[in-house]
DNA sequence: TGTACATCAGTGAACGCGCGTTCACTGATGTAC
DNA sequence: TGTACATCAGTGAACGCGCGTTCACTGATGTAC
């Protein structure tokens, strides 16, 4: 929040770490008012410099923009990385943490995720930013994989990489949503974690997976777990709305 | 594109229709600089009219974007109701195109997309856009209770509003990351089509549909239809990137 | 059918504002010797 | 250890611009009688 900010009188001249003060600015008046609502002189006066400063350390809005995005591409990388923990304890339980771990950072980093998915700065305007968003995405497929090399023996093992998609495309769709963190988030009858949850296990029953987590054995698909949810079939599902 | 532009000679003091040129103008304004990089000047402008002329229809940029986003949910849901065809020829496939109708207007229209779903506007801000939202879930809602009306006797009935939230999600999150009609679209080694028609297939399998659309019968589910995109296994599924 | 009048939908000039950007500048810091 | 100097990272004033918004106005349209 206050981060340099409205200490003029007990820095000196120079800042000392604007570069970073500014995307810490960025970021506030992002998640305040939208990635539409920020301008270059909002982050230089929110980090109590003049609006000529920050011209230092980026070429324009964009290049701020973009740098913002990647940070938070980094980051995120680490949160799925973290949720994944090398498939610990067993692999679909990881896999489900890691489509949580994706809601968390849409609900807490609102700012990050606007900028990285809605602000209109295309992944391919900078390699870095490029490279950034594939390492995010090659988590979601690495657990693909180890997903995919799980496949009961009888049955052909889907393509690691169209599971990680649509993974991938399930939390993006619930996130963006019915689980950010701004004002346009959609009401739901149950939390987005739950809806997720459901979907996945639903898609992995559909792949021919066994999807009691206690085990990784491979018994042939049973009846559908309608409704997966925690709360059984009578929970948020019942009566929605 | 030219909607009443430069024919203040042609038209007299009365516009006549300034209102839906107005409209028209923000809409052509979004699609080229994304709903930020839209100005209620510019949209006057645009329609060949005075700075002061649109106050007289809208209080405001937020009012004329919301009004945008409900216009967009009103030919969403038209699109997805032809889509449906009222379940013609069978669930299954009529489903199916409503996934695709979804991407198509994701595609076709990003002015609208980007308006109704990336712009800001809460859905909530207003009552007849929360409705008109609420009319295009309307249709995927009640294609999702003709499917689940379809499930196998000895099966628990799926919630339909749980795969009706399923379904949105899916074609959502396809739409935003890779089916975008703007520069933010990611690429993808298959179709956008390819991706959410074997995402719902499997999907549909996990709750023990058939998904042979050429009959409704309840066979049991058998092995499951792994990669079921149209080229067969051999296809965009084969050498992804 | 004509006239008077109210209402509507636009004009155009004006305003204050904040933004992006530039410029010559200056204070602080680091380094060569 | 001290000094001279180059470089860096900030200042602050200035600019042109376009936006949002207001205002009194005016031309066109519709309607009562």
């Amino acid at each position: 929040m206050s981060w340099q900010k409205d200490r003029r009188g007990e820095r000196g001249y120079h800042h000392g770490n604007l570069k970073e003060a500014l995307l810490q600015a960025a970021l506030d008046l992002i998640s305040q008012k939208g990635p539409a609502g920020f301008t270059f002189a909002d982050a230089a006066r929110m980090a109590g410099v003049s609006p000529a400063a920050p011209y230092r350390h980026f070429r324009d809005r964009d290049e701020l923009l973009s740098s913002i995005a990647q940070r938070g591409f980094e980051q995120f990388e680490a949160l799925l990385t973290q949720a994944w923990d090398d498939g610990r304890p067993d692999t679909v339980t990881a896999f489900e943490r890691v489509g949580k771990a994706y809601l968390a950072f849409a609900r807490n980093e609102p700012a990050f995720y606007s900028a990285m998915f809605e602000s209109g700065v295309p992944v391919d305007s900078s390699p870095t930013l490029m490279a950034a968003s594939e390492r995010a995405f090659a988590i979601i497929r690495a657990a693909a994989e180890r997903l995919a090399a799980l496949a009961p023996p009888g049955m052909p093992r889907p393509p690691a990489m169209m599971m990680a998609l649509h993974i991938w495309s399930m939390s993006h769709g619930i996130a963006s949503l019915f689980g950010r963190g701004d004002a346009a988030r959609r009401k739901l009858p149950m939390s987005p974690e739950e809806l997720l949850e459901a979907e996945v296990l639903i898609y992995l029953r559909g792949l021919g997976f066994p999807t009691d987590r206690r085990t990784t054995d491979q018994k042939p698909p049973g009846p559908p777990p309608v409704p997966p949810s925690s709360n059984g079939p009578s929970g948020p599902w019942g009566k929605p709305k």
